[in-house]
RNA sequence: GGGGGCGUAGCUCAGUUGGUUAGAGCGCCGGCCUGUCACGCCGGAGGUCGCGGGUUCGAGUCCCGUCGCUCCCGCCA
């Protein structure tokens, strides 16, 4: 093995691999990273040495240093190693085109071994297929060494720069809130961490900064920002992660619009500068309601049509059952209009399973033929009743018609969804398109699915638009505000309730007595008595921003180190049981699960 | 909690109707090679077919259970 004490002496490196480029010519240079891939002539031997920046080409000949030649003999896959050499112009015909740094080369006169490394469990340079990921994130640390995962990491450090420099610019401040803190109610079930001095009391992790930033406000610094981590213990999906980062953004003395303004020129200013989609100012807005009648959600797509129709009142006096049933129930007949498409009957059982599974009874699909339907359900239907389907419905000659009947969210929510998957099927999203929607005009309260309380579509400290009336809180709007792109919500805010009797009122309706009010949040009742400003913000699912511009799959492909599907880690091992030492000193003990336990 | 897909060499995968010795590519090991860059050529090693049970003369293949990964529904902004 090679020593080179003045090698080391002079620093492991003095040049990134990547940044061996032209101009460095007849210099010398020292670079050191990971043996990528070697080319062994026999008297003549190429290394690729890669580092974060890229790949330079070293060049081992016996005559210039016998010595580091006989070293990169011996050297594998992933070897840590520093050399040192001349920097020198490659000949035309060996130039290789692929590479940034491949007009040049390293002709090494000294290398130093600085680790050796066993051989990978996958392949750390391309050409390897796809590596499943289960082997990915039991060595998440090599995983990051290949090349999608350094761009990904690049990127996300480049969003977040981007974020901090543009609000730096604006007058906001950086401020750290706890993470041990106390149940909010975002909604999800919170993570608990069992406190040791109080014995039977528990933190909560934050579901997100809310109260706090909230608090800053009361405290005067106006604008505050956070990239924020948060937990939530429900379960998972591709695009979402049991903790996962929060941009968090809030602004005192503002209003709905103020907070857009200043948003949209965020989102324009990190898309530009990570090299994202441009950003057309304004963002189009769209009424939540407009988003539901039209496409059935309120994360609705905007790239592609398909778009829902009400075909109720075309249906009043029908003979067939189903859609009578559902209407006379105060429910409603949708549908959609899916173009020309031949379908074979397997599929349409399909678009059946997958209406079911979203919550619908039934789904009736059709074709458009002549001035009727070819579809099990056109015998129910009278002719004139056909005929007005088709007009309402826009319906051609072998269109594909999709019908569901049932209560106004259901017949939303499936047909909002399979009008999403008939677009992946059909290939209507055109590529490289994208589009961002800020949902607004949002419903203050819904009714709770048992119909028995109000809850906040929000949170319950969302501010009601004008005055807020207990007496129909199904009326109330919320000054509330979502960023949609390409169908995936990226983040949401709202103006806050600043002033305790307002939300004392709230609270009230969302059943929520006094005793209970000040239990929970008496803390922050408080607060708005000492003089709040109006304020509002949003927050940010930074994963999922990085993941759509860095066109990934999932948000684990932007997250150094993500939780797998049953939330473990699989690289530590985590969650993982403790010692009977540590349980007692939480003054917790654990019930075993027996045969008969539950 | 429910439904779907997957689990075979280090990695990615193939494996017919249940049939005798389980294959390929890449990687790995040894040898040769002075202009390669997915280097090339020659040779070689490498398998608890996730795990447990069952059916069968015989199971990678069929059945039951279980574990893990993954996608979706519920849940979750």
């Amino acid at each position: 093995m090679s020593d080179s004490p003045a090698l080391r002496a002079n620093g492991f490196r003095d040049t990134w691999c990547g940044q061996v480029l032209g101009d460095r010519v007849d210099s010398s240079a020292r670079v050191a990273g990971w043996v990528h891939r070697r080319r062994d002539h026999g008297g003549l031997i190429f290394i690729d040495l890669r580092d974060r920046t890229g790949i330079v080409q070293l060049v081992f000949h016996p005559d210039s240093s016998g010595e580091a030649f006989q070293l990169a003999h011996e050297l594998r896959a992933e070897d840590v190693l520093s050399a040192a050499g001349s920097v020198v112009r490659r000949s035309a015909e060996t130039v290789n085109p692929e590479l940034p740094t491949g007009e040049v080369e390293l002709a090494v006169s000294a290398a130093e071994l600085l680790a050796d490394a066993e051989t990978p469990p996958f392949q750390i340079e391309g050409f390897s297929g796809e590596v499943g990921e289960d082997a990915r994130l039991r060595y998440r640390y090599l995983d990051l060494r290949r090349e999608p995962m350094r761009e990904a990491m690049a990127l996300r450090h480049r969003v977040t720069a981007a974020m901090r420099e543009f609000l730096d610019g604006e007058g906001f401040l950086d401020i750290e809130t706890p993470v041990l803190t106390r149940s909010t109610p975002e909604g999800a079930r919170d993570f608990l961490v069992p406190s040791r001095l109080q014995q039977g009391s528990f933190y909560a992790l934050p579901q997100s900064p809310q109260l706090f930033k909230q608090l800053l406000m009361v405290a005067g610094f106006e604008r505050y920002y956070q990239i924020a981590r948060c937990f939530r213990d429900e379960d998972l999906r591709a695009d979402r992660q049991p903790d996962f980062t929060q941009l968090d953004i809030e602004m005192s003395f503002v209003g709905v619009d103020d907070v857009i303004e200043v948003n949209e020129r965020l989102l324009a200013h990190v898309f530009e500068r990570v090299g994202g989609p441009k950003v057309e100012l304004p963002i189009e807005r769209l009424p939540y309601d407009e988003a539901m009648s039209r496409f059935g959600t309120d994360r609705p797509d905007l790239r592609f049509g398909l778009e829902l129709v009400d075909l109720s009142d075309a249906l009043a006096e029908t003979e067939f059952k189903v859609f009578r049933g559902a209407i006379e129930s105060g429910g409603a007949v949708r549908g959609l209009n899916a173009g020309r498409r031949e379908l074979p009957r397997s599929e349409l059982d399909g678009l059946i399973s997958r209406a079911q599974e979203l919550g619908a009874k039934g789904l009736v699909w059709a074709f458009r033929e002549g001035d009727g339907w070819r579809s099990p359900t056109a015998k129910f239907l009278s002719e004139g009743e056909l005929a007005e389907l088709n007009r309402r419905l826009g319906a051609e000659e072998g269109d594909l018609l999709l019908l569901v009947a049932d209560r106004r969210p259901v017949a939303n929510a499936v047909l909002g969804q399979l009008r999403v998957d008939l677009a992946e099927r059909f290939e209507l999203i055109p590529a490289d398109d994208h589009r961002l929607v800020w949902v607004v005009d949002w419903p203050l309260l819904e009714q709770s699915p048992d119909g028995e309380r109000w809850e906040p579509l929000h949170h319950p400290f969302t501010a009601p638009a004008g005055e807020f009336d207990p007496a129909q809180p199904g009326e109330a709007r919320a000054l509330a505000y979502d960023l949609v792109w390409n169908g995936q919500e990226m983040g949401g805010g709202s103006i806050r309730i600043h002033r305790a009797d307002v939300q004392e009122k709230l609270f009230a309706a969302l059943g929520i007595d006094a005793d209970e009010a000040q239990a929970r949040f008496g803390f922050l009742l408080e607060a708005l008595r000492f003089g709040a400003p109006p304020h509002g913000g949003i927050a940010y699912g930074l994963d999922r921003i990085v993941q759509r511009l860095a066109g990934a799959d999932s948000i684990r492909d932007v997250i150094a180190f993500p939780k797998t599907a049953s939330g473990a880690d699989a690289l530590t091992g985590a969650p993982a049981p403790v010692d009977a030492m540590q349980l007692k000193e939480l003054g917790i003990e654990l019930r075993r699960r027996g045969p008969g336990g539950s």
